[in-house]
DNA sequence: TGTACATCAGTGAACGCGCGTTCACTGATGTAC
DNA sequence: TGTACATCAGTGAACGCGCGTTCACTGATGTAC
């Protein structure tokens, strides 16, 4: 049953893609390694095949999550160098990125998850969170305001997402988003 | 061993309290009933005296901590209409709410965990955060500006606790009170 | 290119453990007379 | 006020269950010659 090079690696992909997903749907506590497993398409045992627990897991899908925000943002600044961050704070305040708690932003979707496992998790955290502050703020010329943009649309997000009614929830995305609008342009 | 009303009354306050405080900390995952009954000072089995099940204790710590704070506002309010909600905003970006993991906003300390166990705790939150909404709203003249600050207050104290660095910590926390001293006055 | 052996990704049964919940029991409190 | 009985808060052993992790095994892949 064994694989190629190429195939593992993309089975530890699957495995780490599915398991994010579950983690960010769930939380960690709820989701066991043979869901994250069956969700990847096979048995529980290879788990540690890939990992050497389900608290590493845990870390690597943070590292993951993070970079891949940041390849984004890198993304939309590198293609409009001017409103690369705007675009991607109006992305943010979305009923799309609301409704998406599978994916969307890591600090949004696994912080508490992350500060209250390991060490490891919270110091994944605290470097994925310094990082987006810097990749925003590089962006924008008032750095104090990039930090101020951000906070504002992720606070918003946590509060939308934590009211079901759909008007108020709407209400929340568009005052901040206007908001952010006047602010970083 | 049976007690009198009054004693029954503060067992279940002191169950409450003691589990709104390891929920908070360790997440309601990872806090056991055994452990609740155990900080709150009796054995596991008597729990069931008080709740039907461990969620249910969930939906009522949810109600009760939002219940608490509305209290604090109205408090603050009372006591200065004019500044009453912008004196709870500047207590809500202080280094001390920072690291009050055990206490503190409910919706930045339980909102993924209620989104992801019952619909009951679900919409609690929800209940709450629309209160706490208006609440806010209330003390001020602009409504729309009254949710931008407590979306920026919100966003900023998540930032500030996934970031282990002290100094942008510190630096997150004065650059959001800044905005909201601006704003709200 | 072909052969023999080592490697190792994935399987699925088994492990030990802790959890939420139940239950028979105890004895102090409440109530009826 | 005193007595007899019902109630029920709290105890701690026991339950069934699911979890993270281990392990012997399988068989395809990689490697040495």
């Amino acid at each position: 049953m064994r694989k190629n090079k190429a195939d593992t690696a993309e089975t530890k992909r699957q495995i780490l893609a599915q398991a994010e997903r579950l983690f960010r749907e769930r939380g960690p506590e709820r989701v066991s390694v043979a869901d994250v497993m069956e969700a990847a398409g096979m048995t529980h045992g290879g788990f540690y095949k890939h990992f050497v627990s389900k608290e590493a897991l845990f870390v690597e899908i943070l590292e993951q999550a993070f970079s891949d925000k940041i390849g984004l943002i890198g993304e939309l600044v590198a293609a409009d160098s001017r409103n690369g961050v705007s675009q991607y704070l109006k992305r943010y305040l979305t009923k799309g990125h609301v409704e998406d708690q599978a994916g969307g932003c890591p600090i949004a979707g696994l912080s508490i998850d992350a500060r209250r496992t390991t060490s490891e998790a919270a110091a994944a955290l605290s470097n994925g969170a310094i990082k987006i502050i810097k990749y925003v703020a590089q962006g924008s010329e008032d750095k104090d305001e990039a930090i101020r943009s951000f906070s504002l649309a992720l606070g918003a997000l946590i509060l939308a997402r934590s009211v079901q009614d759909q008007e108020i929830r709407s209400h929340i995305l568009h005052v901040a988003a206007e908001a952010i609008n006047l602010e970083v342009k």
